[in-house]
RNA sequence: CGGGGUGUAGCGCAGCUUGGUUAGCGCGCCACGUUCGGGACGUGGAGGCCGGAAGUUCAAAUCUUCUCACCCCGACCA
């Protein structure tokens, strides 16, 4: 706890009048302007005096539901070994993200992007028996990654501070256990924090089928799509959305399939616009949409050893693949274009017409088909007849062909039907605060992780790791608390609980007034930031106070001659006139 | 990594098209005086390798090439 009052005479502080040039958003532009932050390298960061103060309290409350759960707090060097990272593939998988170094002997180092491998090793170093499980440590720390394109300040840096957390169990059972603990303590946190935030089930990737939900926090500058039902409670990553698949259709009165010419049709749209057109092909009930074709792409599938398998996906004609949806089903694999050469290496696909005559695992192509699950058994579709110039029309699945399988890779829209529920889904976006995450086996096996059960077995350990971002939190929270004059800090993250402005000239009252005002509210166990700058206009004070952003602003001035002082609360605007004596009871009720 | 934009004093900008003494303006900063409840005023100051390098030229902030950095949109992102 500080204990002095901060005075803004001698505070290392200067805000800005102007937006910095280089700062889009609000978070970005107020922090740098109020003298919280400044930028001192490619994606990172000085934290002023302010800014500083208010990024410990985040990190306090962090820490104190952390502890709260039992867990404990450790901390490793940032500065590692490669070694670790080499036994579990991250070495390489982590890619241009990773911060490479060698030392003076030319042993390679890398700047860890976050720790898995060395909590694991130290629980290896350390333990052995399953009486010692379960565990929970975590560190509060700065991570590296060599990001593309860091943006938006705080949000999006190369160097970062993370809480990061792992958990050690001996089976699926306590992982569970240890993974709600997580969920409930950042629940918590977040509240605290006066963080809003939606929890949404996200992809485990290559870790398949692990658990792992995200906080996101939600605002319109977000770099995460979700998807929130406008009914039930159900929310997603895009990524994570399970498509409710409809009810397969008898195929009795179907019509036959029915090869049909269709030049000049190298869009959906141009090839829904001939089928309308042409009175041998027009539906009577209706008309064709794109929604009744099945538009089929092929890509390459890129695995980490090098090997590159092709894979076609069949999606209904009026979506997108969606390359991140697909990319978080095939992960570890990377996708890459069918290029002009693929084509003229594979004889059996006619570009553009391509259809599931000429697709599957069994077909002369040899290439995987997979489909969106909205192509159930008795579903008709307009598609490739794989002939240049050729279409095919009612062609039923499940009577005409088969696919390999499904897969959720078409684009997700706004009005899709909830999985939960039915109702609407609508698109939002938001700001990722936090992770939650079931590892699983895969670093205890990597590294050799095991203890003892009770019968003498040797049994794998299973982990959890779990990050928030404490940096990321601050530049979160000012981005949702802030408004056209500055920022509005929620009461716990505040560098200060009242900011005290003392006006008037130096030979008047008001100085030594807010003075003694800033003792007795010190006294009181109040945090203050007392603004007693001398030749510094009233306006100038106002401005700074409302920009700095400390939820109670007291001004001593000219109601002193009365006694009363103005305190005014930053978030409302409201302010009152009080008697100097009540001030110090008012402000701490 | 693709597309777009911007680099000139601590901050925000003008000047560049059409090259020409000593590079300007506002804010901030320093000194003195006045002012003192919503970013005050006067007078006098300090502060610049015009992002960097190479080139063209008698002469480059200005033209050319290369490079670096930052911002935005995409790609990427435990």
């Amino acid at each position: 706890m500080r204990c002095s009052v901060l005075r803004m005479s001698t505070l290392f502080l200067r805000t800005l009048r102007e937006d910095p040039s280089d700062a889009e958003v609000a978070s970005h532009r107020l922090l740098v302007r109020a003298g919280y932050i400044r930028r001192a390298a490619p994606g990172g960061f000085t934290w002023l005096p302010l800014g500083w103060i208010t990024f410990r309290n985040v990190e306090r409350i962090v820490r104190e539901e952390m502890d709260r759960e039992g867990f404990q707090e450790v901390h490793f060097p940032a500065l590692l070994p490669r070694e670790p990272y080499e036994a579990t593939g991250r070495w390489s998988d982590y890619g241009d993200n990773l911060f490479r170094l060698k030392d003076r002997r030319g042993a390679d180092m890398l700047l860890a992007p976050t720790h898995e491998e060395m909590f694991t090793l130290v629980v290896k170093d350390l333990y052995s028996s399953y009486k010692d499980l379960p565990l929970t440590i975590y560190q509060i720390q700065n991570k590296f990654r060599d990001e593309a394109r860091p943006r938006a300040g705080l949000l999006r840096g190369r160097e970062f501070t993370m809480k990061d957390s792992y958990s050690f169990d001996i089976d699926d059972a306590g992982l569970d256990v240890s993974y709600a603990k997580h969920r409930v303590a950042y629940q918590r946190t977040f509240d605290r924090l006066g963080l809003p935030y939606v929890i949404v089930s996200a992809m485990s990737g290559a870790m398949g089928g692990s658990k792992s939900e995200e906080f996101l926090a939600p605002m319109a500058i977000g770099e995460d799509t979700y998807v929130r039902c406008t009914a039930c409670d159900y929310s997603a990553n895009t990524e994570a959305v399970q498509v409710a698949p409809p009810s397969p259709v008898a195929f009795d009165g179907l019509p036959a399939a029915q090869v049909v010419d269709t030049p000049d049709t190298p869009t959906i749209q141009t090839l829904v616009d001939l089928f309308n057109a042409r009175a041998d092909l027009r539906r009577a009930d209706r008309d064709w949409t794109a929604a009744d074709t099945l538009k089929n792409l092929v890509v390459k599938l890129k695995y980490p050893d090098g090997t590159i398998v092709p894979l076609a996906i069949g999606v209904p004609g009026d979506r997108e693949v969606d390359m991140k949806r697909l990319e978080a089903q095939v992960a570890p694999a990377e996708i890459e274009p069918f290029s002009e050469a693929d084509f003229a290496a594979n004889p059996h696909l006619a570009k553009g017409y391509i259809g599931p005559g000429s697709l599957g695992e069994d077909k002369a192509a040899g290439i995987r088909f997979v489909v969106d699950p909205r192509i159930v058994d008795g579903t008709a579709w307009i598609t490739g007849a794989d002939s240049p110039g050729k279409h095919v029309v009612h062609l039923v699945a499940g009577r005409d062909f088969t696919a390999d399988g499904t897969i959720e890779a078409a684009e997700v829209h706004a009005g899709d039907p909830c999985p939960r529920c039915s109702n609407d889904l609508e698109m939002a976006r938001g700001i990722e605060i936090g992770h939650i995450f079931q590892l699983g086996r895969k670093y205890a096996e990597a590294l050799g992780l095991t203890v003892l059960d009770e019968n003498g077995k040797t049994r794998v350990v299973t982990m959890g790791s779990y990050g928030i971002g404490v940096s990321r939190a601050v530049a979160a929270i000012a981005e949702l608390n802030c408004d056209d004059k500055g920022l509005i800090w929620p009461a716990e993250v505040a560098p200060a609980d009242v900011h005290i402005v003392a006006t008037g000239k130096a030979t008047d009252q008001q100085l030594p007034a807010a003075e003694i005002l800033a003792a007795e509210c010190e006294a009181a166990g109040l945090r203050v930031l007392f603004d007693d700058r001398v030749g510094v206009s009233p306006g100038v004070k106002f401005n700074d106070a409302e920009l700095v952003g400390v939820p109670t602003i007291v001004v001593v001035g000219r109601g002193l001659a009365d006694g009363v002082v103005e305190v005014k609360d930053r978030r409302t605007g409201e302010r009152a006139d009080v008697p100097l004596a009540d001030v110090v009871a008012r402000l701490k009720g």
